[in-house]
DNA sequence: CGTAATAAATGACTCTCAGTCATTCACACG
DNA sequence: CGTGTGAATGACTGAGAGTCATTTATTACG
């Protein structure tokens, strides 16, 4: 029975161009001024079978979305291979995650999604789950070098690494939004260098998070790195 | 000439009907679900009228946002008429924001909206530079605060003011924004607390812009709050 | 008064777009 | 071939933002 299984990979190839086509579409307009008439087309497919698919439009657009992440999981996978200690990993994640940003703007931006829960109504409920599970690959990568951290003895043992992931993924990523759409306003109405101000967060949190011994350390590296 | 001036008032009347109107529908529907039709119900108007008031529905959402600007302004301003230290002030709109946060949580909200550079297309560059002005007095009381701390000599001197202020902001909001609809979200599939994970961040923000000096008594005084 | 001029308000209409579904098409199987 | 099945289609529906010709209300003035 080769043609039930031919039949099923035409299927996945089906799906594959969709978010070919999606991916495109939603890069150069963004989720709401992208039409499904628009993204049919760049598919070669009529409209109706785009929802054969792909349940919403929101659906459609977390499927893209999660590439994005496994881009982002790879990248940061291939950046911990080493065997260095954690907070080099830590201080490499948040280059990472910045060159991330620099080359693959597009996804980052539609990771803006997560954060409106207005948009979220129309997404399914196993697209919700899907996604999720993107998301949680990248967040076990990161909680993975803080509890080796607190382990070595260089991270604060009196704070979750849970909550430090938090906190570090709130800081960097709020400042990278910002930078993203609104550096402009910042330095013209206040006169603020977005980038200065993303590279001291970082230096203040991963300080904040590391015990008093370390600290000294990381200070050492953050001012090397400064006159370097 | 009474007319003239009598026609302005009432003007200005109808002006804030439609903003009371907008405000019910847009705190039980939000941006998206809100429809100009039952805003124009709410202020017994035609739609068309509303259109002669306000640009756009996106101008109107923003006029009844900047309410809660000037709310949240306000309330900062009240709390900081006091002449405590700047590290008490510090803290103390910390406190201030949280409970906007628990008190105007519809407010807090829309401020959602200044993040989505998409849903910014529709304002109108005058109800943008409006709404610019009333975000900006919040800035500057937040910005007065830092300043003065850093002239007293608990606040560091390396970093600059500003920056203090969009990481401080950027690191309460951003958490604040997950505890109002993710905070489920993250319990479930992490275990999260995350109000623990608020508090946390604002502790280690605030140690991490002030002095090392004045860190010992800030310290102090978080442990001292932490047994009461 | 009555009437012309002006301003304000109206709501039917247009246009766009997400999502649907009756119909058509393509292909496998007997 | 013909027939059955699942995939694909695109015309259609419904919803809602924004417009504008028409109507209504108000003022100014003879």
């Amino acid at each position: 029975m080769g043609i039930q299984e031919r039949k099923e990979r035409e299927k996945e190839l089906r799906r594959e161009e969709i978010i070919r086509a999606a991916t495109k579409v939603f890069f150069e307009k963004g989720l709401q001024n992208a039409t499904m008439d628009e993204i049919a087309e760049a598919a070669e497919l009529s409209k109706g079978t785009l929802y054969l698919y792909y349940k919403s439009k929101e659906d459609l657009y977390l499927a893209v979305m999660n590439v994005g992440f496994d881009i982002l999981h790879d990248m940061f996978d291939r950046a911990l291979a080493s065997s260095a200690p954690s907070i080099a990993k830590l201080r490499v994640m948040a280059a990472i995650y910045q060159e991330f940003f620099r080359t693959h703007r597009n996804y980052f931006r539609m990771f803006h999604f997560l954060q409106n829960p207005q948009l979220h109504k129309q997404v399914s409920e196993e697209m919700r789950e899907i996604s999720r599970l993107h998301n949680q690959r990248v967040w076990d990568l990161a909680i993975g070098v803080l509890r080796r951290g607190v382990q070595e003895g260089t991270l604060r043992p009196d704070i979750d690494p849970l909550h430090m992931a938090v906190i570090l993924w709130n800081s960097i990523n709020a400042i990278l939004m910002q930078i993203d759409y609104q550096l402009e306003h910042w330095r013209s109405t206040m006169g603020i260098d977005m980038e200065h101000v993303l590279r001291t967060s970082i230096r203040l949190t991963l300080e904040s998070i590391v015990t008093d011994e370390a600290r000294l350390e990381l200070r050492k590296q953050f001012a090397a790195d400064a006159t370097a």
